[in-house]
DNA sequence: CTCTAATCTGACCGATCGGTCAGCGACTGC
DNA sequence: GCAGTCGCTGACCGATCGGTCAGATTAGAG
């Protein structure tokens, strides 16, 4: 047993540099337009060294989604409660927005890229996620206009974070995006109410 | 010159049909995921064939979104004219959510693979409508949240009617679906006035 | 009938894909 | 010193990709 137990090894751990290299390759270009080559390249490793650290393609894919479908799924738990409180809705809000916004490329690959990856099992649990968060409210909005409006909250608040080009970061105005995205989905949130 | 000029072969036009199957397949599995063998085979002809009527893959591609893209090209230029106008507004969502309807598998594919395919130029064509359509708001539209309220009207229904399984078709509520869109999208517009 | 053009196809091509495998050097416990 | 594990690599594999090409089939014009 050595003085320092944990090691500093977490700088240049390969299996997480490579985990976010990926992330960022699938979401920029699509699963299956990148390939392990331009993978390895891109975090300078060879293709073997990538199939040594990850049993295959699809299950890098996995694991670099693990921590966002993790996340989803605590959020899914917590969000069949608030569902049917009003005043409980704008914390779901919150927890929503934050949660597109902490995940941003592993949404953006759930979302664009979520139907053609069906036969990815772990993209199909996440995809199950959304519906259920979906029906949980719709359980409750029987008529089309309020299902259509509670689409356009959740998705457009999604698809605006995911649209939006790698350029457009705006690193700083990250909080003001995170307040405008509150504000309105919130609004539409509460127009169901009617 | 017989009696019956323009003769009645639309019918089984074969460039047609298979611009047809293809838009399906590629909104369904994605354009890198399908093949044209696969189209083929759903076509009933030979690869040969669909390469005899399309110069490439990605012609096929760009001529199956066309008439979408020609489409999208006109409304821009009846865009930019009426986005400042408060009263034309409400033409403008009505023939956004109409377009969205009409082309509903091109859009699809513009907006679920456009950032992907950006190497194609009619897909780039069209991403740079859709920016432009855009910017023609925002122009007027300064504040954060004024354009992200924009962003989840526009991209909150394009993404309702591209999200939906295609078993979801609901041929019957059509009528439905389109006047929730234009109610709940043309409220967040009327919105931004404030 | 013949000639020609349009339509369609199977055989084939080079490139690239995801994945396997034997082996390399470096480090570690004994 | 030595055996064994770990991280990593190049060579290689079968499959599939988009695309080419020569030729078979068909249909219409003269």
């Amino acid at each position: 047993m050595p003085s320092i137990p944990p090691a500093p090894r977490v700088q240049t751990d390969a299996s997480a540099e490579l985990r976010v290299i990926a992330l960022q390759m699938f979401a920029e270009h699509g699963y299956t337009a990148t390939s392990l080559q331009q993978i390895a390249d891109a975090a300078g490793y060879s293709k073997s060294s990538v199939l040594y650290h990850f049993r295959s393609k699809e299950a890098l894919l996995e694991e670099a989604l693990a921590p966002a479908v993790q996340t989803l799924g605590a959020f899914l738990d917590s969000t069949v409660a608030r569902a049917s409180s009003d005043e409980l809705r704008s914390a779901f809000v919150v927890e929503f927005v934050d949660l597109l916004l902490e995940h941003r490329l592993a949404a953006h690959i759930i979302i664009n890229q979520g139907q053609t990856l069906s036969d990815i099992p772990m993209m199909d649990e996440a995809r199950r996620y959304i519906d259920c968060i979906g029906e949980s409210f719709m359980s409750e909005l029987p008529t089309t206009k309020q299902r259509i409006r509670l689409g356009i909250a959740l998705a457009g608040a999604a698809y605006v974070l995911v649209a939006s080009r790698p350029s457009v970061a705006d690193i700083e105005s990250v909080d003001e995006v995170r307040e405008a995205l509150v504000d309105v989905v919130s609004e539409l949130i509460a127009g169901l109410n009617r």
